[in-house]
RNA sequence: GGGCACGUAGCUCAGUGGAAGAGCGCUUGACUCACAUUCAAGAAGUCGUAGGUUCAAUCCCUACCGUGCCCA
């Protein structure tokens, strides 16, 4: 393959389509229908079907893709389930919008026509969220796409439903529910945001029916005055136990009620009297029962007072709020108001009021289904990662309360409930029954509501897999192997599917849930639309490619926290794809000559290819280890330093004399111009280059993909390259110490030459004193690498014939050089550096030494720790004794 | 009120019971034949505060301060 056609830099726009294709004709994504090896399977959270990709998502996947590829590489049959939920409360009222821009409403068009709309919307949108997956390299498998409304899926929907009310563990009761005035529906107890709102405390009189005093009551909410039955007390108040039984007059409204007693009642809060209204208050309405008082509504489902409220009927609840106060203070009952903060229940979706009202639902029992999904996790059926999240998702199954799941909207799975009108008979069934059960009655009504979007969502792990039937799929798969989600939807969504799994296939949905963070703006704050400052995937794949956005999404992010988008950090990580993409320009331009598939002998190998050898088998053990333990960003940010600091850095630098064949220095000819040499080293970069492509492709598919298929390899696609094992026979902590010694002696010798200023193009002279034999022969051995890294000619001797002032000098761990520079010392700045560098070794001198110095260290800390800080020692006072003598020389001259 | 997380270089964040790390930014120098989306060198941190455990604490424990999130 020529290399003409290679650019200097990497255009991910150009190569990525182009892959995500090649891949998908192919069915790479696709499981195989062999099931002989270890199955490994996900299913993705499925994102709203008329939703678009947001960051949120992006990281998401990225993460699950990360893992899919991985798995898939290492010879797992993967198996990674895509899909979309119907998303009832959302879709629908984006649909509402819609109308409303038409100048029409759902009520106008009637239930049928509007959701004709909402399906031919779902087939017109429906696919542009998973289009977005593939930008992003999702390797899904396509062919097993779901959609929460299915048939086959609605079909499960119902048979959860029909078995958990045959079981009685789904109900139907007047209860208070949460009520969004605005999307029009109950929603369940989670879906309500408790923010503390800056409100008032109103303190009222409300007269006793009997002598002409009053009880003082306290409350935030002076609109449900309206619906007040009794006034509490806690029955050990002092200050009260004398009124219980009494009778009041509610003010305004005449209403008789009496003074009752009731343990709920804090003393301590408002005037230690509280107005009791059941029909609006879910503690009100405890309360109530305990005590058989009546419920009256007056606050209706659009948030109006109802005939009940008298004179404020049709008022908005607010609007009542300050009639209901200026009244009561124009008849004298308003004693005060304070500030007061207090939380109020919003809407998740529209961060509307919630309104506590009383209301007929169906309900899941969920005592009976927690109890065995907290045993999975407490048991270890399920691990969750991070740890943490574990205890989150316990303490709230533990304090578990009823599940509302009816909703009073059309989009959705209806309930599958129908009603006798002739004998009240409650129907449970798949299809609309043709007659009653009961009194073969045919006035039969199904409910009109819907359930819960996540109570479809619940049964994903299975319903997917073609639950209730009993697939091949099912069998195999089931239980999945990992869960990757936000922690935001651990109660919404993860805790239900366990239950449910738990409850319809007996076992867990999955083995462990993997959690990660939000992805914030760079000031921390949560991507909204409110606030704008969302920021587009598709919009940054464009510009930086899908690439560059995963890894950036993938660093610096440890598992469960959150993360900030930074431009800057997109940019390096760009930076990084154009680095590797040009590594690789470099190894593939230099592949003359190579020899496909003929290994060197180990004579050949040179001390630098030991030591990336030993380095690129670390790496393998490190990344398998951290993908392993889910530290995904740790896996990126190892690839990211092997790539960079060591294969760029260092490798590829000491391979170039090598592969241009031209001499470096005439009298070491014979490791240039041998063709073997050459080869050794085309060998050892397509190797090491190409297992860390493959190490790499997870994190960054397209890139990868492009360069691999440039490279010599085997095979159709990396993405069907085998996962590199690591092989400890590669291992060499001596070539990797050799090299340490070499690179020490460059980057010394950088030193003074920067600090010095010598000009890059002019080459140094570099005297290296060492008395070891060793090293001595390493560095004489290796010179020729010393010299190319450092632009200078080396000479080593065991001491220091002539002391020269006129030179700069500096020492290792295992040397001292001197560079001479006639006429350019300038020694004050050469003194001034050596008394910083002997502040520095002075103070570490001292540190090691006053530990060296103690008993208690000596006796009781591990050998090896005094070995190691004894070593310190010696090696600081060699140091200190170099530097010293430098010094006194120049000082003593000067 | 209860719980959890976080507090490390100017910024954003890794990390570890035995000599403080990266990226970006900053300073200096260089268009060196893979790459200026680059290279080389450098400055920069009482690892939130106070105690405790330990031979040894940025890391473990306790309290406190600050920030964020969740639950009630």
């Amino acid at each position: 393959m020529g290399h003409d056609n290679l650019p200097t830099t990497y255009e991910p726009q150009k190569v990525e389509g182009k892959w995500y294709r090649y891949w998908e004709e192919n069915k790479f994504f696709q499981a195989k229908k062999k099931r002989e090896q270890k199955p490994f399977c996900m299913v993705m959270p499925p994102p709203n079907v008329t939703g678009e990709l947001h960051m949120g998502h992006a990281l998401n996947n990225t993460l699950q893709d990360i893992l899919i590829r991985w798995r898939r590489m290492q010879g797992f049959n993967s198996l990674w389930v895509p899909g979309t939920d119907h998303a009832g409360i959302a879709t629908q009222a984006k649909m509402e919008e819609q109308l409303a821009e038409e100048g029409l409403s759902r009520d106008a068009l009637g239930r049928e026509e509007f959701l004709a709309r909402i399906w031919a919307w779902k087939e017109k949108y429906g696919g542009r969220i998973t289009g977005q997956l593939s930008r992003l390299g999702a390797s899904c498998d396509w062919q097993h796409e779901r959609f929460t409304m299915d048939t086959l899926y609605s079909e499960a929907v119902r048979e959860v439903f029909i078995r958990l009310y045959e079981q009685g563990l789904i109900y139907r009761d007047y209860y208070i529910i949460n009520w969004c005035p605005r999307c029009h529906t109950t929603i369940s107890d989670i879906e309500v945001e408790h923010k503390d709102i800056a409100g008032k405390l109103y303190y009222f009189k409300y007269p006793f029916k009997d002598n002409g005093g009053y009880l003082p009551i306290a409350t935030t909410r002076p609109e449900t005055i309206l619906g007040d039955v009794a006034v509490a007390v806690n029955p050990k108040d002092a200050r009260f136990r004398h009124l219980i039984g009494k009778t009041l007059i509610l003010p305004l409204v005449g209403r008789e009620m009496p003074v009752i007693a009731d343990d709920y009642v804090d003393p301590s809060f408002g005037t230690g009297a509280v107005k009791i209204t059941p029909a609006h208050d879910p503690n009100d309405f405890e309360v109530g029962k305990r005590h058989h008082l009546p419920q009256v509504q007056v606050i209706n489902t659009r948030a109006e007072m109802t005939e009940e409220a008298g004179v404020y009927q049709g008022l908005d609840r607010w609007a009542c709020r300050e009639k209901i106060v200026f009244d009561l203070k124009e008849h004298g009952y308003l004693i005060k108001t304070e500030d007061h903060q207090h939380a109020v229940g919003h809407c998740y979706r529209c961060q509307t009021v919630i309104e506590p009202m009383l209301s007929r639902q169906w309900f899941v029992c969920m005592k009976p289904l927690a109890q065995p999904a907290i045993k999975a996790v407490q048991e270890g059926q399920i691990r969750f990662i991070p740890e943490r999240f574990a205890k989150i998702y316990l303490n709230w199954l533990e304090n578990i309360r009823d599940w509302c799941i009816s909703r009073q909207l059309w989009w959705g799975h209806r309930i599958p409930v129908w009603y006798c009108r002739d004998c009240a008979e409650i129907i449970v069934s798949h299809q609309a029954p043709l007659k009653c059960s009961r009194c073969a009655g045919t006035n039969l009504d199904q409910d009109p509501d819907v359930l819960d979007t996540w109570f479809s969502s619940a049964l994903w792990p299975f319903a997917t897999l073609g639950w209730p039937q009993k697939t091949v799929d099912l069998a195999y798969y089931y239980p999945t192997s990992v869960l990757v989600t936000g922690r935001d939807i651990i109660f919404f969504w993860v805790a239900r599917m366990i239950f449910s799994g738990l409850a319809f296939m007996g076992d867990v949905p999955f083995q462990e849930v993997f959690i990660h963070g939000l992805v914030l703006d760079a000031q921390g704050r949560k991507m909204s639309k409110s606030l704008g400052n969302g920021i587009d995937p598709i919009e940054v794949i464009k510009s930086h490619g899908a690439d560059s956005l995963r890894f950036m999404l993938v660093t610096g992010n440890t598992p469960g926290n959150d993360l900030r988008f930074y431009f800057e950090r997109l940019e390096g990580a760009r930076n990084f794809a154009n680095k590797i993409w040009n590594a690789s320009r470099f190894v593939i331009m230099n592949l003359n000559g190579y020899q496909p598939g003929k290994s060197p002998s180990p004579d050949h190998f040179t001390l630098a290819d030991w030591w990336i050898l030993s380095r690129y088998h670390t790496v393998i053990k490190e990344v398998t280890g951290n993908l392993a333990a889910y530290e995904l960003g740790e896996a990126a940010r190892v690839l990211y330093e092997f790539i960079w600091n060591e294969l760029c850095d260092w490798y590829i630098e000491l391979a170039k004399p090598r592969l241009y064949g031209s001499a470096i220095d005439a009298g070491r000819e014979h490791l240039t111009k041998d063709i073997t040499d050459r080869q050794t080293a085309q060998y050892v970069l397509v190797e090491v280059l190409r297992g860390t492509l493959e190490m790499l492709h997870p994190f960054m598919p397209f890139i990868t993909e492009e360069i691999w298929q440039r490279l010599p390899h085997q095979g159709n696609t990396i993405m069907q390259a085998k996962w590199p094992v690591e092989n400890v026979k590669w291992i060499r902590p001596q070539a990797q110490a050799q090299v340490e010694v070499i690179m020490n002696v460059v980057k010394a010798i950088r030193h003074i030459r920067s600090e010095m200023h010598i000009p890059p193009g002019k080459k140094a002279e570099a005297i290296i004193i060492t008395p070891a034999d060793e090293v001595a022969t390493l560095l004489d051995r290796w010179s020729f690498y010393v010299e190319n890294l450092a632009q200078c000619q080396v000479k080593i001797y065991p001491e220091l014939a002539e002391k020269k002032t006129q030179a700069a000098h500096a020492v290792t761990r295992e040397v001292e050089i001197f560079v001479p520079l006639k006429g350019l010392i300038d020694l004050e700045k050469e003194t001034a550096r050596l008394y910083k560098e002997l502040t520095v070794l002075e103070k570490e001198l001292a540190r090691v030494q006053d530990k060296l110095k103690k008993d208690s260290f000596l006796t009781k800390a591990p050998t090896e720790i005094i070995a190691k800080e004894r070593a310190k020692e010696s090696e600081f006072l060699t140091k200190q004794a170099a530097v010293k003598e430098r010094l006194v020389l120049l000082e003593g001259k000067d």
